[in-house]
DNA sequence: TATGAATGAGTATTCATTCAT
DNA sequence: TATGAATGAATACTCATTCAT
């Protein structure tokens, strides 16, 4: 077995780990230690395969990103391409609370302009923008401002679903999936 | 200079430096010893004025939706009521983008089903719906389902002012408001 | 009313409050704080009536000691003094085990040299002699060391007593009452 | 020198800085920054030897119980075993009686039912138990109680014990070890 | 006679990170 | 490639006590 090939055994040990760890107790349980101690390792050792915390974190949400484009995907290939992708999309974070947080990064604190760092941010942002295209393909097909829809329903379905893990929605009494085929049905497309 | 007056500049000078370190740290930065520190109070001192940190946020929360009533009551009186009052809880969270993470109480961690501390929530809660409420009103003339018309502009301002202040919303090129405002434009009233 | 009635109820107020707390808490849970709230006091209240919280606690003692002389005279009053005067020792603090803490004051970090300060500790001795007193008239009656055969029981009371609140006690399966009952079958008088 | 031998030094320096701040302040004073501080180590690095400031109490138990149970042995091998058992249980605690505070977890407030956490309580009593074991073996030829018996010198020796370090038994002008003699001379075996 | 206001020292534990080995 | 050992800063909260009013 080849050298790097046996690093890439180990990053992959501590990536399996940090997702368990954090699907399971979401970002604030998701600390080094606790990874580490998931992995098998000291935490000590994670520092050879990653720079920091915040690396394995962006490591984390490239492959989320990674999972979220093969969704929209899959969703938006038929006709009503635009719905089935928005509602992929939707699903797709609604299933995994965790990840939206870590999408956000809503990093301690509340919504902060911090990103993941300074230099990952850019090359994450453009994962995401990739995993939307499906989307803004289908709603380019129907409306000369596509942009403007993709926008819109990404902002309603991060509401709903920041809404909903907050328990503000409760308060309407109404389900968030509900709410957001709503918004879809009144979309031009 | 009576004894309540004297012991309510206390609680003031407390809770204006909460609003102040909160403002420039977030929920993240603005602990107690932060708060205390900012106020020039030891932090043993900020118990005889409240008796936790949770009392002093749900203070600062209860200020800020005190603000927010206010602020769509005024929009909301002409004729295009749900419009404007929709607009004016936008601007309001645009314009304070902490006091939105603090009334969602995205502590550390993303968005989490928490609140702050059991018997405060539901009386919060309930100051929400207040504030919302002419904007129902105005809904309910107009539509047979104002209770989805708020949730879904609710969402939409909320998904937008994160996505905005996570820096995810630039990747679309379009500002905030005028997302907004394109959204108000399709709605039945 | 007098000034000095005044404040002696102000005084017994505090010692009954102090008193409840005790009961219900022991030493640990009776903390300045909690006996000035349970008496409706400001903590700072009670400085105007006791010098400090062991002043407070020397008066419950002193109260307590009181309680245990009447139950000792009162038991060892008809033939068999010696016996039921122990048994009535035993039976007192088996009831109020934070009176035996008080006792002992084995102040914070276990039996510790230490007492009720410096000033009060020979007095509450003297009470507490006192209090033994018609135990050790019945020994003296039929034997020529009394204070040793005292020392025996008080010790042997103390020791189960001790033993069974902190539970090692129920190592031998035995119960502490009995154990006593054995030992007093054994003494010469 | 290997690594398992350096992690067992600094086990060590913590154990003996906890012990001397135990012998000299007692169980109150023995807090983890001050063994920390007594041990030339930072409060966070105890975790790295010690999963808690319970843990080094149990270990110091363990320890202090070992040493019982050899000092016991020793004495309770020639023919008096019953009585040179006790008399080595006494004196045992006699000169450390803050290992006798730390046995019977007096914390503060005194003797409490509260055991070192819900797991290492049973290894511990199991401990004691095996330190009296040959006291009890001496008793068991002697006696058809042989728990009574050791039950009622554990019992005399800590109440002798704790009254004297209360500084109680001065009272009565009668050394601790001679009443421990005495109520062993009365013994039936 | 009592309060309001405040202090300073203290509690155990967790965190990400570093560095010599 | 990984560990053992340690750090420094942080967390919220409680305590007995003081003092001006």
């Amino acid at each position: 077995m080849s050298a790097s090939t046996k690093k890439e055994l180990g990053r992959q040990r501590i990536l399996d780990a940090a997702r368990e760890v954090f699907a399971e107790q979401g970002l604030e349980g998701a600390s080094l230690r606790a990874i580490a101690a998931r992995a098998g390792y000291t935490p000590a050792a994670l520092y050879f395969h990653f720079d920091s915390r915040e690396a394995i974190y962006a490591e984390l949400l490239r492959a989320s990103l990674a999972d979220l484009t093969a969704a929209i995907a899959a969703a938006a290939q038929g006709p009503d391409a635009f719905r089935q992708g928005a509602l992929a999309l939707f699903d797709f974070y609604a299933e995994r609370p965790q990840e939206l947080a870590l999408g956000l990064y809503l990093g301690p604190g509340g919504p902060a302009p911090r990103g993941l760092g300074q230099g990952v941010d850019p090359e994450l942002n453009a994962l995401l923008l990739a995993a939307l295209a499906p989307i803004r393909d289908a709603a380019a097909a129907a409306s000369a401002e596509p942009d403007a829809l993709v926008a819109e329903i990404f902002a309603q379905a991060v509401g709903l679903l920041v809404l909903s893990e907050t328990r503000r929605l409760r308060l309407f009494g109404l389900p968030a999936r509900g709410l957001m085929q709503r918004l879809l049905e009144r979309m031009p497309c």
